[in-house]
DNA sequence: ATAATTTTCTGTAACGTTTCAGATTATATC
DNA sequence: GATATAATCTGAAACGTTACAGAAAATTAT
């Protein structure tokens, strides 16, 4: 078969006398006596190619460090290789940002994409780098958390076919891929391990964010885990949207002086049950003893703080690696229906490592 | 002056029909009746192209939004546009990567780059996604952390040429482009003012690292600090290099009960601070009134989680600016001895504010 | 008015890749 | 042995940009 190997004639073809210079197709080609459209093509294992070539193609390939331009890939067929993940760089839950960058950093290592991390800040328009990123067609798809029910960047990319995945559901009649923590899921179990311990008068800080769509979950647990266990809803009035932890250690001291008082509190952050068990603790009442504090956390660290406090985990590198999964493969085509996934929450252990030293 | 404009004949050139497409220098050229080598320089004010047409050309490239495609620069050019975060996966001090991404991007977004986030994994070589950017040409420049004293990443990339900046510093004669913490000053900060509270029996500890500088500079500030204090340093022996913080808390603990235990103890991080308070407060002793604690954090929590702890700030959000206009303007062949910054420990004044609730 | 000079503009080529429409060679068919 | 068919391979063109060398027009000098 082909054994007959096509030397190339002194001066043929340009010699690319590329001391040191990076190998293109063109080296290829010319170390291999063959066009650069068949090394092209013998490189993505096309079937119009011979075994043998192939074979000696990758080959060389290989040995000498070929690595194609992704200049000259973008700039040919429109495909930049890269995935954008836009987020809204003020409001940090703690290890949000990290664990997702290092979650998808994960997946993408072993793909030829790149992470490019797009942040906002609040002042701007949330659509603003979405536009950016479709209009310059400057990733083949986005990763973005902050999803609101109805979400303006989730109806634009939808419109215009755009590949992406949401930290977070939407309820806005769109299919599409997402990651969500099941929000209510965790106030449900929340509420049934306050319940258990005999607390029949909760109140709930679920973060100043009824804007966004996980408020609406962690409502619909708690009033499940409420209704299934008979107790009360203490309710937190004139919590507006934009506190600090400072405020909200205030507002809990205030609440918790008022009569009648919960003996039961369910935060939806680390953050947050900092600043409600300092609240707490300024009115003299005991964690553990006068009021159970439930809380979900991102990143080991409120065992350290409080170890009375009852704590679920959320994995952020996993949703991290389901988002990256997830845009990956709806760039394949496939249907964003099938790209759907929750995590639920984790009774946490109390072991006391995670937050890492070094 | 030259108000004749050159009217393009039916067909002269290609028209772009191009509806919904984005545009090009084509595009423009089209438009403005001109050839597409003097639409790109009139886009980059060169001197040659007259100020009417300038203005002409800048004016319709304005209206129609065109934005340069970056594959094509990037391959005409060879220049990214593209700073590369280069960081270890799991060494995650709480909100350095979230808050030097932040800070960065605080800077590119007024500037044409992207930001591309390289993390990897402890078990691999450091010097692998290095080689990587710069065998493929993936960035214009690198912003990397965990600097060691002798580090092989600085030496590849400055033997190579390739812009670059480090978080930290190095001591291995090389000038390169770096921005610290004054981590001697903040040991030396740290000893005065636990000598202050009369103490006189102080350790340090200063993580895990002996292989990273600032370890150095912290031992540095801190033999000033007791030398000028008249305070003996308590030497934490057999605490080596991969200590989870659950060891922490237990070397502590037995540390703490040996005889003639410190009565001041300085961390270097929040997260170590945590564990050694634990570690304490086993033993039965007081924060404060048995022994205060010195610690750095990069993050406001410390002061939530026990107010006794005498707190000094790093702001990583600013070394991440730093770090970007550090290789913006050495890639601009700014010299590296120009783009060398330090920032300088902040005594904290107790505000609790800064973990955002949202 | 003509030549010399400056100012302003232009087409071509190249960066590295893939797609298209063929071209060449080998193999099978009659 | 000629022809059809399949299997391999190929050059040219294009993506959008900039550098180069040069052309045309306007201005100045003679």
């Amino acid at each position: 078969m082909n054994d007959k190997r096509h030397i190339p004639l002194d001066g043929e073809k340009a010699a690319p006398l590329s001391e040191g210079e990076r190998p293109t197709l063109k080296t290829i080609a010319f170390m291999a006596g063959l066009g650069v459209t068949t090394v092209s093509r013998a490189l993505k294992d096309a079937p119009e190619i011979g075994q043998a070539t192939k074979n000696r193609v990758q080959l060389i390939a290989r040995q000498i460090g070929y690595r194609p331009n992704r200049a000259g890939v973008r700039l040919r067929t429109g495909k930049t290789n890269v995935i954008s993940l836009v987020l809204n760089s003020q409001s940090e839950i703690m290890g949000l940002t990290s664990n997702l960058v290092y979650g998808i950093s994960e997946i993408l290592a072993e793909t030829p994409y790149h992470l490019i991390v797009t942040p906002y800040s609040p002042e701007n328009d949330p659509m603003q780098p979405i536009r950016y990123i479709f209009e310059t067609g400057s990733a083949d798809g986005i990763i973005m958390s902050q999803t609101e029910p109805s979400d303006p960047r989730v109806r634009y990319l939808t419109d215009h076919n755009f590949p992406f995945a949401t930290h977070g559901r939407t309820r806005m009649g769109i299919e599409h891929p997402f990651h969500d923590f099941d929000n209510e899921a965790y106030a449900y179990a929340a509420v049934k391990s306050l319940a258990e311990r005999g607390r029949r008068r909760i109140a709930m800080v679920a973060g100043p964010s009824p804007a966004h769509t996980y408020y609406w979950h962690l409502d619909d647990g708690f009033r499940r885990g409420l209704q299934e266990s008979g107790a009360a809803a203490v309710p937190l009035d004139h919590w507006n949207g934009t506190l600090s932890l400072t405020d909200v250690r205030n507002l809990t001291e205030i609440f918790m002086r008022e009569p009648n008082p919960p003996d039961g509190i369910i935060c939806c952050t680390g953050g947050l049950a900092v600043a409600v068990v300092a609240g707490i603790e300024a009115t003299g009442l005991k964690l553990g003893r006068d009021v159970d504090l439930v809380s979900k956390q991102t990143t080991n660290f409120l065992q350290w703080f409080r170890p009375e406090v009852i704590v679920y985990n959320e994995d952020i590198r996993h949703a991290g690696r389901e988002l990256a999964r997830a845009v990956l493969r709806r760039i394949e085509g496939v249907d964003p229906t099938q790209l759907q996934s929750l995590s639920y929450p984790e009774a946490d252990q109390g072991e006391r490592i995670g937050i890492s030293s070094r």
